[in-house]
DNA sequence: GTCTATAGCTGGATAGAC
DNA sequence: GTCTATCCAGCTATAGAC
């Protein structure tokens, strides 16, 4: 029979490790010519086929960046739901950190397709977001083991973080002059917001949430 | 009498003023479009004029691009270097932060084009980047004025207010839900760089320099 | 200096043969 | 599914009349 389900699925391996291919060639481009500077051609060329063929396995342009987005967030979930050893709350927070540096600096075109908004008209789909949020939701609840649950402190502590991301990668890509500042960073945050070693009652009530993620 | 100076000036006049019509044309359309969304025909429609006028006063449209980092590059250095009013050096931190906060998050499209690298193929010319240098020289000058001088410790500073920036303008565009954590920032930096100088400093001398701390 | 007209190129996306 | 060939839109930039 042509439709056993052995034949189904073969095809359908066969399709899915395509659809890898052109996405491994877009992640090779996008590596040396930027988020912004891949063309379907380029991208063609680079996984051996023509542009045609792009078409038979991704419906537009957006999709191939979607399947990206989707994969990079993903990628990102599992970083930083993998536990961290010790017990000690304030390693765990430097250690997810860290880790958190690693990812980002480790390949700048994915941070900047995963965080950073710079593909006019281009939004990911929901299920391509999830695993963002997900992971998001995680480092929330790490930091709420170091009695950090305030909401200011939550935006100060994704400032402090995301500006050491941004520093390195924009004035020291591949080097380690912001990245070693990390424990340094977690040292005076958890000083500022745990004066006395322990969990302290803020004395201003939570504000509103008024932002969309972080 | 075709080439009295009065002539001359009148014309270098008008000729500067036409650029600075292009240019402004161009700023509200990158308000509009984000920075890499401009293109010259929408630009000279914008301007009242036509394409090759364009070129008439710009001989690409990197050149253009030039034109607006240069001009915001200035806008900062002035922005920046204003005096701040009263003498503690705590107070003159804070004013200096929040002084660069408003900056960008005023104009989100100028802070992409002068601190983020948005646009591929584009380097501003020497001159051009000159007055924001002159701005980050100034800067150093106001932290050495708090025993800042180590450079970790400017790098750290530059870290968290960017990164307040980041989050501001990603995720609360319009808000202030970034902003308004520069104080506490402030406070949680010196506290971790001026550990001996926990109370209040009622007096500073500005003439004292190199006193390195850390 | 300003226009009309267009060159020259690159992009995303498609038609149709095989 | 994959190809050749092509369409069509948009872009930067220029030629040449006025």
């Amino acid at each position: 029979m042509v439709n056993s389900p052995e034949a189904s699925d073969w095809r359908e391996g066969r399709r899915r490790s395509a659809r890898d291919a052109i996405i491994r060639a877009a992640w090779t481009l996008v590596a040396e010519e930027g988020v912004a500077g891949v063309s379907i051609r380029d991208l063609a060329r680079r996984a051996g086929i023509t542009t045609p063929t792009v078409y038979a396995y991704f419906e537009s342009k957006n999709a191939i960046y979607d399947a990206m987005f989707g994969q990079a967030a993903t990628e990102f979930a599992d970083t930083m739901a993998k536990p961290i050893d010790g017990d000690d709350p304030r390693e765990i927070l430097a250690g997810l950190a860290r880790r958190f540096l690693e990812f980002c600096t480790s390949d700048p075109a994915r941070y900047q397709l995963l965080f950073q908004r710079v593909l006019p008209g281009f939004e990911p789909s929901p299920g391509s977001y999830a695993p963002a949020v997900r992971a998001l939701a995680n480092t929330h609840e790490l930091l709420a083991l170091n009695g950090i649950t305030d909401a200011r402190q939550l935006d100060l502590w994704t400032a402090l973080i995301t500006g050491l991301v941004d520093q390195q990668v924009s004035n020291d890509p591949g080097g380690d002059r912001w990245t070693g500042l990390v424990d340094e960073s977690v040292t005076m945050f958890l000083a500022h917001c745990q004066p006395q070693r322990v969990a302290r009652v803020s004395s201003n009530r939570p504000t509103r949430a008024k932002g969309r993620r972080s």
